[in-house]
DNA sequence: CGCGGCGAATTAAACAGTTTAGTCAACGCG
DNA sequence: CGCGTTGACTAAACTGTTTAATTCGCCGCG
C-alpha cells in the first residue's frame, strides 16, 4: 500500500505496479487515466496533459506540482526542478479556466458596450478610451474582455435575430469587474450586470445608476455651444445625433448634449422649432448622410451642432464635397475635440474634453475595487469633469 | 431516509428535517451549507448562490437545475418553471468560469498583439481590424479577449519591469482560439502559444510560422513605391519605420516593406546609402519626430517612404508646420491607404490594401477551426492578397 | 529525553458547473 | 400478465486547479 520502494526512488518514472497511488479520491474504481489506457486516449482525442499527469509521472502529489509554479519556496530545490523538468517533457500547459475557478480571479476586466462591437470600434473616441484602458491593463497584467451588450436587446429595438437572455449572456462573461461605457438604465442588461455582484464602473453613462460614475459636463458644454452660436447671430439650428432607438441603444451623453443645447436656445426666447434634430445611423459613414439630411430640411438651418466630432468631421467633408463654404453657408460645431478636429479644414469648433483623465480615473477605480483597496461606498457622487468650448474656424 | 413526504410535496420549500438529501457526495460530514448555517455565511462574506443552492431550495437535483437552462426538453414544464422561479427568487447567477470548465468553451477568442495594448490601440489600422473582428464576434456571440504579449519580452528588449514567463502568461488567457496580429517568430510567446493546442490564425505576421496565415503583398507594394519614386527622378530616399528593437518588437510586415523598397532601389543601380532608414517610437505621436529626424539628416532625402499611413500623415502635418511644401520639398508616400489618406492635404500617395477582407477571412477561418468545421490541414499555403500603388498628390 | 518548531510534502476539500448512465413509474401492446 | 418503451428525474463522475489542514521526520534546546 505505502509502496516504500517507490518512495525511495521516486525520481524515476513510477513503474506499473505502483500505479494508482494518485488515482481518484474515490479509489473504488480504476482510474481511467493510468498510463496504459492513457496513451490510447491520447491518440484518440489528443487529451490534454493535466497537472495530475505531471504529478503521476514525477512521482509526487498534485499539490507539489501546483506548488512548483505558485509557491516554489514550499518545495525543495531538487523536487521543484524535477517537477518542472517533467512538466516540460510532457508538454504540460496549465488550464487557465481551472485555475480561474480555483483562485476566483480571471485577470480580465469586462469592457461592456451597448452597441455592436463593430459600431463602437469605429468611433475614434472609443478606441482612444480603449487605448487608455489598455495601458492600465498592461500595467496590471490584465486583459480586456470586450463584450457587446447588443445581442440582448429585444427584437423591437434591435432588428435581426432573437435576443439572448441577459441571464445567458452574463453567464458567459468571465471577468473580475466591469467597465461600462455609454450605458443607459433602459438597457435590459444594465440591471443584470448590477446583480452580478462584481465591481462595476461607469464611463460616459447615465448619472442615476448605482455605481461609481465618471462623466463629463455634457449639458454645460452643449449649452455653451448654443450660446456661442446665438451670439454669432444664428437663429435656425440643427442637431445631428444618432438614430435614437433605431440603433436600439440610447447613449446618455448624447441625450444630455441635445438637452443642453435645446435648453440654451429656449432660454434665449426662441421657439422649440428653431432646433431641428437630425438622425443618422453609423459612425464614420454617418457624415455625408447627415449633411444631406440637414441640407434638405425645409427650414434650412444656418448652424449645426453634432453630438460628436466624428459626425461633425463627416459633415465638413460632406459640405466640402457639395462645394459649400463652412462657416459661411453652414456653421458646424462638434463635441469632444478629437486630435483630428484641430487639423480639419476648416479647423473645427468643438467642445473640449479631457479624453485621457476620465477613462484613466475610471479604470484605476475599477482595479481598486477589484483589489478591494476601496469599497463602492468610498466613491461618493458621480465624478463629472469640466468641458470647455474651443472656438475655431468652422463657426 | 427516502423521505417520501418531501417527495410528494416537493414544490414546497423543504423543511429542516429533510435537509441534506442533496448534501455533498461524501455524506459523512455535515454539509457546511445547510440552511441554518448558510445564512450566517451569507452575512459574513456574501457567499455566492450556486446551482446547488437553487436545487436544494427547489427540492430537485442539481442536474435538474442545469437542465432547466441547458436542456429544457428534459424536464416537465412545471418543474422547469418552478426551478426558474426559485432561481430568480434566490438571485442565482450561473458562474461563467465553472460553466466554461465543464463545457470546454469560453466563447472568447484571444486577440494577441506583440506590443503594448496602448501602442496597438492607437494605430487606426489595428482598430479597423478590431472593428471587423468585432463584427464577426457579434455574429458568433463571442467576446474578444484582448491581450498584449509585451509583458513576456525579456529585459533587454523591453526596458522596464521583469518579464512574465510565457508559461505564466498563457495560463491566464482563457480563449478558444487565438488571432495573432503582427507576430514574428522571434517573439518568446510565439512558440508557447503554438504549443497551447488551441487553434491559431495569423494576420499580417511572419510567413514562416506553422499556422494559417493571412498576409498582404508587402514586398510588392513597397517595391512599386520605389519604382514610382525613381521614375519621378528621386535618388535620395528615407524610410520611416518603427524603432526596430527599441520597442522590443519586430513587426514582420514592416520589415518586408523596408526590404521591398530597398531591393527596388538597389536593382535600379543605386548604392545602399541612397536609402536611409529613420526610426521613431510611438504611433500617432511619431509623425513630427519622424519629420525632424528626416529633415536633419546629413544627406537630405527628396522622398520618404513610410511603412504605415499614420506615420506618413504625421510627417505631412510635421512638414506643414515647418512651412514646407509637399511634394516639392519632400515627397511622402505611405502604406495602407487609410480613409484619411484620401482626405489629407495634399492627398497621400500610398499603397492600397483591402483592409476588410484579410481580417474577415482570418477571423472566419479561426471560428471554423474552433468549431472544427475545418482542420488546419485544410488551409494550404499562406494567403497573400494583392496591394496596389495609388498615386495622389504627395509624390 | 521530551518537546516545540520547522521544512517538505501530502491529504482532502473546495471551486461551480455539465454530462453520462442510470432509476423508477406509468403506459401501450400482444 | 409480462415486456419493452418512454418521460421525468437523479446519482455519480468529471472538468483541472488551489489551498487549508495535516503528517512526518528532523533538529535544536531546555
Amino acid at each position: 500500500m505505502s509502496c516504500s520502494a517507490c518512495r525511495r526512488r521516486r525520481w524515476r518514472r513510477r513503474d506499473s505496479n505502483c500505479n494508482g497511488q494518485w488515482s481518484m479520491v474515490s479509489g473504488s474504481k480504476l482510474d481511467r487515466r493510468d498510463l496504459s489506457q492513457g496513451e490510447r486516449v491520447l491518440s484518440r482525442k489528443r487529451k490534454r496533459v493535466t497537472l495530475r499527469d505531471v504529478a503521476r509521472q514525477a512521482g509526487v502529489s498534485p499539490t507539489a506540482v501546483s506548488f512548483a509554479y505558485n509557491a516554489p519556496h514550499q518545495l525543495s530545490q531538487a523536487t521543484r526542478e524535477h517537477i518542472l523538468d517533467t512538466a516540460e517533457q510532457l508538454g504540460y500547459q496549465p488550464h487557465p479556466v481551472a485555475r480561474t475557478l480555483a483562485t476566483g480571479r480571471t485577470n480580465a476586466i469586462g469592457l461592456l458596450v451597448p452597441t455592436s462591437l463593430n459600431w463602437m470600434l469605429h468611433d475614434p473616441l472609443f478606441t482612444h478610451f480603449l487605448g487608455e484602458i489598455g495601458a492600465a491593463c498592461d500595467r496590471e497584467e490584465n486583459r480586456i474582455l470586450l463584450a457587446s451588450m447588443y445581442e440582448t436587446l429585444p427584437r423591437d429595438l434591435r432588428p435581426g435575430s432573437e435576443p439572448v437572455a441577459p441571464f445567458t449572456w452574463l453567464s458567459s462573461i468571465a471577468a473580475d469587474g466591469f467597465l461600462m461605457v455609454g450605458i443607459d438604465r433602459s438597457h435590459p442588461l444594465t440591471e443584470a450586470v448590477q446583480r452580478s455582484q462584481r465591481p462595476i464602473v461607469l464611463l460616459d453613462s447615465a448619472s442615476d445608476l448605482q455605481a461609481p460614475t465618471f462623466n463629463i459636463d455634457d449639458h454645460g458644454g452643449a449649452y455653451a455651444v448654443a450660446q456661442h452660436l446665438l451670439s454669432k447671430g444664428h437663429r435656425e439650428f440643427a442637431i445631428a445625433t444618432m438614430a435614437p432607438r433605431l440603433d436600439g441603444v440610447v447613449i446618455p451623453s448624447f441625450g444630455r448634449r441635445v438637452k443642453g443645447f435645446s435648453q440654451a436656445v429656449e432660454e434665449a426666447g426662441l421657439p422649440p422649432s428653431a432646433v431641428q434634430i437630425v438622425h443618422a445611423r453609423g459612425v464614420r459613414s454617418a457624415g455625408h448622410q447627415s449633411f444631406q439630411n440637414i441640407w434638405t430640411l425645409r427650414r434650412r438651418p444656418t448652424a449645426v451642432f453634432c453630438v460628436s466630432d466624428v459626425r461633425a468631421l463627416g459633415i465638413l467633408s460632406g459640405a466640402r464635397r457639395e462645394g459649400l463654404s463652412v462657416p459661411d453657408d453652414l456653421a458646424v460645431v462638434g463635441f469632444g475635440d478629437l486630435p483630428d478636429a484641430r487639423e480639419s479644414s476648416p479647423p473645427l469648433t468643438t467642445v473640449h474634453r479631457d479624453m485621457d483623465s476620465q477613462p484613466q480615473l475610471a479604470i484605476r477605480t475599477l482595479f481598486q475595487l477589484i483589489n478591494e483597496q476601496i469599497s463602492e461606498a468610498d466613491i461618493a457622487s458621480p465624478h463629472i469633469s469640466d468641458t470647455r468650448l474651443v472656438v475655431r474656424e468652422s463657426s
